[in-house]
DNA sequence: CATGTAGTGAGATGAGATATCAAGTGGTGC
DNA sequence: GCACCACTTGATATCTCATCTCACTACATG
């Protein structure tokens, strides 16, 4: 929240209700989950504010592996995510072998890298170990 | 072309136009593009034929650094892409880091890995040494 | 408490992708 | 070769997701 303060946001009653919500869920949310469960937000302003906290770096975006986008709160500086196939849940993990490999591709790579995408589809070990299917 | 036949699918004239076309694209291509360059192929039957093709791994989709897809053609076995963000061109490299990189993360990721995705987006040589902004 | 402005919600609109369905074809059996 | 039938196709309608529009609201400030 005040992080939007601090970027010369103001702090509306929406906002927070925002916020607050996607404080509270551990595994990654669609915009479309955010507007259903905050039914007087209009879904313009969910969008809006998504949008905001992006810029902001607060939440990040990542795309499910059919290219849906999801969203998640971003609790580690730079990180990347697992998101898993069967129950959507999205995890953060920061492997350090990750950083070195990005500045090793960065040798690779013609031009100049400017950004990336990562992210892992797995089976998580709550699905794995027996929820049926 | 084969690899269609090969999954018992026909071979048709407009399947054969859109691949003879992607075959002579270098830099990726988005289904726009490829529909524009085909008026007498219906969207749709573009848009199915690009499924089946990625289906059968001749090529792959990626996502621009604002998540809209763009396609290009595998031509190496498992790679990734780099996508100027200035010009839109794709290219392909596999740096032997990346796949050592992704089995080493294997271990540090709960649950099982099913699939993952990785693009960088870069300005390229090209776009960098000089031509105007 | 009055005012200017950022923010809001409802609905229209736009883009991208898919579904529908009658009409058209490829390729198999003959 | 030919006829047949399931697979394909194209035009269009439709869906979904996201953004835009615009009159209205409410914040922060003086």
């Amino acid at each position: 929240m005040a992080v939007l303060e601090d970027q010369g946001y103001r702090t509306t009653a929406p906002r927070r209700a925002i916020i607050d919500l996607l404080e509270r869920k551990e595994e990654g949310f669609t915009v479309e989950e955010i507007s259903d469960e905050l039914p007087t937000v209009g879904r313009a302003t969910v969008y809006r504010t998504i949008k905001l906290l992006l810029k902001a770096g607060v939440i990040c975006k990542l795309a499910m592996m059919d290219g849906a986008p999801k969203y998640s709160l971003s609790r580690i500086e730079h990180h990347h995510h697992t998101v898993c196939i069967r129950c959507g849940n999205v995890g953060e993990f920061r492997a350090a072998t990750v950083e070195r490999l990005l500045r090793a591709i960065a040798g690779d790579i013609p031009g100049e890298i400017v950004g990336h995408r990562m992210e892992f589809y797995v089976t998580c070990d709550r699905c794995l170990s027996g929820v049926a299917s």
